[in-house]
DNA sequence: TTAGATGTAAGTAAAATAGTGACAAGGTAG
DNA sequence: CTACCTTGTCACTATTTTACTTACATCTAA
């Protein structure tokens, strides 16, 4: 799944709203989709340790406070690819260029994915849920 | 396609190291895929003038110097997302958060991507033929 | 005219992504 | 302890993307 990065920083955004705790349905509802997705989802953050939750009882809750909380961390957890930009698979290694393209796109494409995720570990959840609540501009 | 922007660099660097003009079948063979992939692939690149062909004639050959191409000119040319980073679809506009997130995600994952973009213009074609060229380190 | 190249449309195959049903495992209230 | 609800997971289906291929019109050059 691609976007279930999205879907993780809208669970978490939703938990730092939140007052009480919520349940997958609950959650499944704002996000618009399957509790099973939540729940799978859920899964993947519990086990990066950013919230926690109980079998048999309803709810998750966050482990930490938003503002320590980097959409890189989720990023991260939510299991979105190393790279986004990928290098084609059969080149042909009996030509020069086509031996040499895939290691020096692998170079390239890593220092794009830093500064993507650069930028990402600029963002913590708090800015996420203070511009979720802002009036449309 | 998604890897069609891979295969566009790789065109480029072969047009930039190959002395005289390759033929659509001469490429597709360095780059593992069918000539008509290369047809479609240099068809972009034609419109974005970075190449230029002649029908009925074989051979591409670049427009300008390898050092006045970026890699954010391939990338725009070949088509890639305008974000590598996707928001889900169908949140709950009666939920608060739901009706928030994706402008707030739009926000973040724009600034995201011009990071990216931003590193790929510091990139040029010939930074890339020179290292497929170089003796792997 | 003939051979060979590009440009493009159309269609098929394969793979990634999304969505759903089922159920075991665990918890809580009565 | 029983009934009911919730999480965690597996397995399966459907949809969408991506990849690959066939076919052929168009054009060039010898």
């Amino acid at each position: 799944m691609n976007s279930q990065y999205s879907i993780a920083v809208h669970i978490l955004t939703l938990l730092d709203s939140s007052s009480g705790p919520m349940g997958s349905a609950e959650i499944a509802a704002s996000v618009g989709v399957n509790p099973v997705v939540i729940r799978t989802v859920t899964g993947l953050l519990r086990k990066a340790g950013l919230l926690t939750t109980q079998r048999g009882v309803a709810g998750a809750q966050l482990t930490r406070r938003a503002d320590q909380i980097s959409l890189l961390d989720v990023y991260r957890a939510a299991q979105a690819p190393d790279s986004v930009l990928k290098v084609h698979q059969h080149p042909n290694l009996a030509c020069p260029v086509g031996a040499g393209i895939q290691r020096a796109l692998d170079e390239v494409y890593g220092q794009a994915q830093a500064a993507l995720e650069s930028r990402l570990a600029e963002v913590t959840l708090s800015d996420i849920t203070r511009a979720v609540h802002q009036p449309a501009s």
